[in-house]
DNA sequence: GCGACGAGACGAGACGTTCCGTCTTGACAG
DNA sequence: CTGTCAAGACGGAACGTCTCGTCTCGTCGC
């Protein structure tokens, strides 16, 4: 009765798995996510596709790790904290939509997204080990924002932080208008002073 | 020298047209968009291969034309206007996720969302017939604030738009946490108060 | 008027291609 | 030996193109 032949990951190909997750996020930027094959994924990593579907179940959940090995290899652990929130927010902020202005970054994460948007369980994933020390990381600064009067005590601070980075994401994935620092700025300023006289 | 053999839009059939809209809509409400499939639309309307891709280069702009003859059937023209912007605005953005929280709402949208992401053109076109409309209603409701004093007069309506509407389809598309009318109540409170003490 | 005519959209579906996900093979490492 | 590896054959699904024969039209000679 052999079931499923659940594979052995004491004896995985640590090499192939690099190369498959790097062939990944190099062929994404290039030819674009509708043009991503797993066959193409397999010829580029000089892997056999068997040892793909033996390990990952989706294309998106390859992204996913694709993009787990890289986030975690620069993560900096704190956001700027200078006691000037705007500003510190500014900051990372239009680093961000730097970021998503390069084309080897735009495309990988518009793929990722994706997925993320059709499978609730991938998404589940990325809120998981992706989203949610991110937004740890918020928090903390707009804790110590809150600290220091610079922002109400009673405000919701994951309803703060969707007010800051929601608008700009949208504004990314549906190109409604360029996405500049000045718009950054402007996002950040109305946010934090909010819209009454 | 026969180029491209340009359709004759006068003598298009409006049955079939109607088919493949409504087909479209229905199929993607069933089976997913992932399993959409233009066969499957062409058998389900009960028409050719062919007149689909005469008349439409993508998967993406027939679900594109099915939203847009839904949505002009339907319009009301503009947004509630009671005096209490708070109110009005919980009452748009409330109605917006009950929609969200429907399947046969949900799917289609997230279909829709999924390839404006992925195509420029498309996403220009949604910008300019779907999305302009709805931002111009958003922002004279928001002008006759400013004029009632109740939002400050150097705010940009449009950054304003995206702060409040932002943050809700970024939950929605990433579920990143429930869609519920509390949270949308916290948005607008949050975005029209500020976050400054 | 009217009836043959030509242009072009239509439904149907065959066609070659690409990619899917599974399965088989032989090499090789633990 | 056992299980992963690279390589690739395999059947199935959907792609986009194409070729049929049918069906509407507007045009024009009579």
């Amino acid at each position: 009765m052999s079931q499923k032949a659940t594979p052995d990951a004491s004896r995985r190909s640590e090499t192939a798995r690099r190369a498959i997750l790097t062939a990944a996020l190099d062929l994404v930027g290039k030819v674009g996510y509708a043009k991503l094959t797993i066959e193409g994924i397999a010829t580029a990593a000089g892997v056999g596709k068997q040892t793909i579907y033996r390990w990952w179940p989706s294309k998106g959940s390859i992204l996913f790790d694709a993009f787990l090995s890289l986030t975690t290899d620069e993560q900096e652990g704190v956001l700027p904290d200078t006691g000037d929130l705007a500003a510190d927010m500014k900051l990372v902020l239009r680093a961000t939509v730097d970021e998503l202005r390069e084309p080897s970054y735009d495309l990988p994460m518009r793929a990722l997204h994706t997925e993320i948007v059709h499978d609730p369980a991938l998404a589940a994933d990325y809120a998981q080990r992706l989203d949610e020390p991110m937004r740890e990381l918020k928090r903390d600064r707009l804790r110590a924002a809150q600290r220091a009067g610079q922002v109400a005590e009673d405000v919701d601070l994951d309803v703060a932080i969707d007010l800051l980075f929601g608008p700009i994401l949208n504004r990314w994935l549906q190109r409604t208008g360029p996405l500049t620092h000045e718009y950054v700025d402007q996002v950040v300023d109305t946010a934090l002073r909010g819209l009454k006289p």
